[in-house]
DNA sequence: TTTTATAACTTGACAGTGTCAACATAGCAT
DNA sequence: ATGCTATGTTGACACTGTCAAGTTATAAAA
C-alpha cells in the first residue's frame, strides 16, 4: 500500500515533464526527444503524458514559455542594478542574449522555431510572453535613443526589429553549427554594440 | 563515364527525387516529407531512393546544395549588371536575400539548418559552396567598403558576420512565423541599408 | 553473341514513433 | 459509504527510416 500510492499519483508529473524534457533536449537536441522514452525514464508509462498535454508539440510550447520566463528574470537582474550605466546594460543584454541563447541551445530553438510559431496549438499565453518580451525590448531601444546611448537616427520599431535580427541571426547561425568559433562571439557583440551606436 | 544520364526504369531518378522533395517540403514544410511516400508519389519501391543517398539527411543535403547553387546565380545576374550603382548593387543584394529566403522558405531552412550543419555527413562539397557564398559576400562587404557604399569604420570579416547575422536572422523570424507582416520586408530591408551606411 | 559484372530496383522485416480508446485506481468532496 | 474527477495503465493502429536479401536490366568483356 505504502509503495503503491507513492508511485501511482506521481504529484508533480507536469512540472517533472519539463524539467526531464528540457535535460534531454539540451543535452541531445530537440528530435532526440521521445515521449515513450521520456514517460519510461521518469518511470511512468507512455500514455501518462497525455492527461498534462494534448499532443508532444503542446510540451515543446511548455518548455518555450519556461525559457522565456527564465531569460525574463535574466534581463531583470541586470537592468534593475542602478550602478549600471545605460552603456553597460546595452553590452550585457547584447553579450546576455548570445550567452543565453548559447547556454540553452534547444530551448532557444523552440522559443523562436516553426514547431511553435507555425502549428496553431494551445500557444496563446506563449504567444503574450514572447510578444512582451519583444516589446520590452522595443523600450528598451527607445530609451537607449532618449538617453543618446545608440544612435536615433532611425525608427525605433524598425531598430528594434533590425537588431534584434542580428542577436536572433548570430545565435541561430552559431548555435546551427556555421559559426565555430566561440570565442569570437564577445568580438561579435562588441561589433553589434558598435553598429548601434554610430550615427549619421 | 556518364553514369547519371544512363536511364534505368526511371531515367534520372536521383534528380526527379530531389525535385519531388523540394515541391513536397516547400509546399508542406520539411517535416511533411516522408522517404516513403516520396518514393510512391514517383513509382518506386521505397527502398529505391537509398541507392541514390544514403539517408534521409543526405537527400536534404542535396536539396540544400542546388538551393546554394540558385542563390548563387541570382546574385550573379545583378551583379554583373554594369549599369547598377554600387549602392543598386547592396540594396538588390539585401531585398533579393530576403526574397529568396521568403520564396523557398523551407529550403532556406535547410541551408542553413542544423539537420545539415551539426551532423557528420557526406556534406563536404556543401559545405564548401555554402562557405563559398559567405566568401563572396565579405569580399562583397570589402568592395563596397572600398568603393564608401558602406561604412568602413568596421573590421570586414566582422563587419560581414554581423550584417549576414541580420539578414539571417529576419529571414528566420520571418519564415517561422514570428514577423508576420510581409509588407514590412521593403522597409527592413531599408533599414539595414541604411544601419550599413551609417559612419561614424 | 554470349557471358558477366554492376548498378538499379523490390519485397520483407525490424525497431522505433505519436497518439488514441478502453479500462483501472487514488483521493477528495458530498 | 458513494460518486466524481484527476491520474494512471495496457493494447492497438498507422505511421516512420532503414537494412538484408533477393531480382532484374543494362553496359562492358569475352
Amino acid at each position: 500500500m505504502n509503495n503503491k500510492s507513492s508511485s501511482y499519483h506521481h504529484g508533480d508529473l507536469r512540472q517533472k515533464l519539463i524539467e526531464q524534457a528540457t535535460l534531454v533536449i539540451e543535452s541531445n537536441g530537440v528530435d532526440a526527444l521521445s515521449m515513450r522514452k521520456l514517460g519510461e525514464v521518469i518511470g511512468v508509462s507512455r500514455s501518462a503524458l497525455y492527461h498534462h498535454f494534448d499532443n508532444k508539440q503542446n510540451l515543446l510550447a511548455a518548455i518555450a514559455e519556461s525559457g522565456f520566463a527564465t531569460w525574463q528574470a535574466i534581463t531583470q537582474t541586470f537592468l534593475n542594478e542602478d550602478s549600471l550605466s545605460e552603456h553597460d546594460k546595452l553590452t550585457k543584454y547584447v553579450k546576455g542574449y548570445l550567452e543565453f541563447a548559447r547556454q540553452h541551445k534547444a530551448t532557444y530553438e523552440l522559443m523562436f522555431g516553426n514547431i511553435i510559431w507555425q502549428n496553431e496549438l494551445d500557444t496563446e499565453s506563449l504567444k503574450n510572453t514572447a510578444y512582451d518580451t519583444f516589446h520590452q525590448y522595443l523600450n528598451l531601444i527607445k530609451h537607449w535613443q532618449d538617453t543618446a546611448t545608440i544612435s536615433s537616427s532611425q525608427n525605433s520599431l524598425r531598430l528594434a526589429q533590425v537588431s534584434w535580427s542580428t542577436l536572433h541571426g548570430m545565435a541561430k547561425l552559431y548555435n546551427d553549427g556555421i559559426y565555430v568559433n566561440d570565442t569570437n562571439l564577445e568580438e561579435l557583440s562588441q561589433s553589434i554594440v558598435q553598429l548601434l551606436q554610430t550615427k549619421n
